[in-house]
DNA sequence: AGACGATAGTATCCATTAGATACTTGGGTG
DNA sequence: CACCCAAGTATCTAATGGATACTATCGTCT
C-alpha cells in the first residue's frame, strides 16, 4: 500500500480515526476531559469549571463520553444527590495528546489572533472598495 | 496563583486556549490541516481526500483557516481555474500535536467503539425493562 | 405539617451550524 | 455555438447548540 492509499484510508469517512475527530469535534468534550485530569468531579463542579456550558449540553457531553468508555458516572444515593464523573484509564490516555494541543494553544494563539485581525482589516478594506 | 486559579483561567470562556478548542472543534478543520501535511493541494483534491465534505462547508473551513493564518490560498489565473491551499509555517506547527491525536485514535478507537456497543446494549436492556 | 433549599438534572423554544442539491462564472475546445 | 472543467455560490432543510425555566428527591427549619 503506497502513501496515497494510506492517506486515502485515514481520511475516509469510514476510517476509525474519523471517530476520534468527531469526538474532539464535540466542542465541550475536550474541555471536560482536561478538567477531569486531576480527579473526579461532580456535576455542579464541572459546570463551574467548564464555563459557560448549559446543563443540557453538559449532560449530553457527559453521557456521550460515558458511552465511549472515556469516563465513569457514579451516583451516590444521598440527599442532596451526588453524582461523580471521573476518567477511565482509557480516558486518561487521551490526556497527553490533549495537553500537547493545549500547550500549542498557549504558545501560538496570540499569533493566530493577530493573523485574524489582519485578515479582517484587509477584508474591510476590500469591502470599502479600496 | 494556586492550582484552582490556574485551572479556572485555562477553562475560562475568555482564555485564549479556548480559541484553539473552538478551532479544532470545527470538525473539518483538523482533517484539512492533516491532509495538507505533505504539501499544497487544490480545491478539488481536498474534496476528494477529505470525504465527504460539501463544497460549501469546505469553502467555509478553508476561509476560516486562512483567516487564522494557518494556511494560504493562492489563485492561479488560468483556465480551468486553479486554486492551491497550503499550510503556513504556523499551520505546520500544529501538525505534531494533531498527529499525536491521530496516533491515539489508531491505537484506541477500536476500544472506544467496543465500549460504545456495550453501553448501547445495556441501554437497550434497560429500555426493554430487564 | 408545610415551606425552603440543595443537587442533578429535563423540557421547551429559538438561533446557529451543517448538509444535500442545484446553479453560476469564465474562458478554452470541438 | 454548445460544452467542458474547476471553483466555487445559492437555497432549502435537518441537526446541533444555547438560553431559560421547570422538576424530582428528601432533609431541615419554623
Amino acid at each position: 500500500m503506497d502513501t496515497e492509499d494510506f492517506i486515502g484510508n485515514v481520511f475516509d469517512a469510514d476510517c476509525p480515526s474519523r471517530v476520534l475527530f468527531a469526538r474532539i469535534g464535540d466542542k465541550w468534550a475536550t474541555l471536560v476531559i482536561e478538567v477531569l485530569a486531576d480527579g473526579p468531579l461532580r456535576f455542579s463542579e464541572l459546570r463551574k469549571r467548564v464555563k459557560v456550558v448549559t446543563p443540557k449540553v453538559l449532560t449530553h457531553t457527559l453521557r456521550s463520553l460515558e458511552r465511549d468508555g472515556l469516563l465513569n458516572r457514579t451516583v451516590y444515593p444521598q440527599v442532596p444527590s451526588r453524582v461523580d464523573y471521573e476518567l477511565t484509564p482509557l480516558g486518561q490516555t487521551l490526556l497527553p495528546p490533549l495537553t500537547a494541543l493545549r500547550q500549542w494553544a498557549e504558545n501560538n494563539v496570540s499569533t493566530m489572533l493577530r493573523a485574524r485581525d489582519e485578515y479582517d482589516e484587509e477584508q474591510d478594506a476590500v469591502t470599502l472598495g479600496l
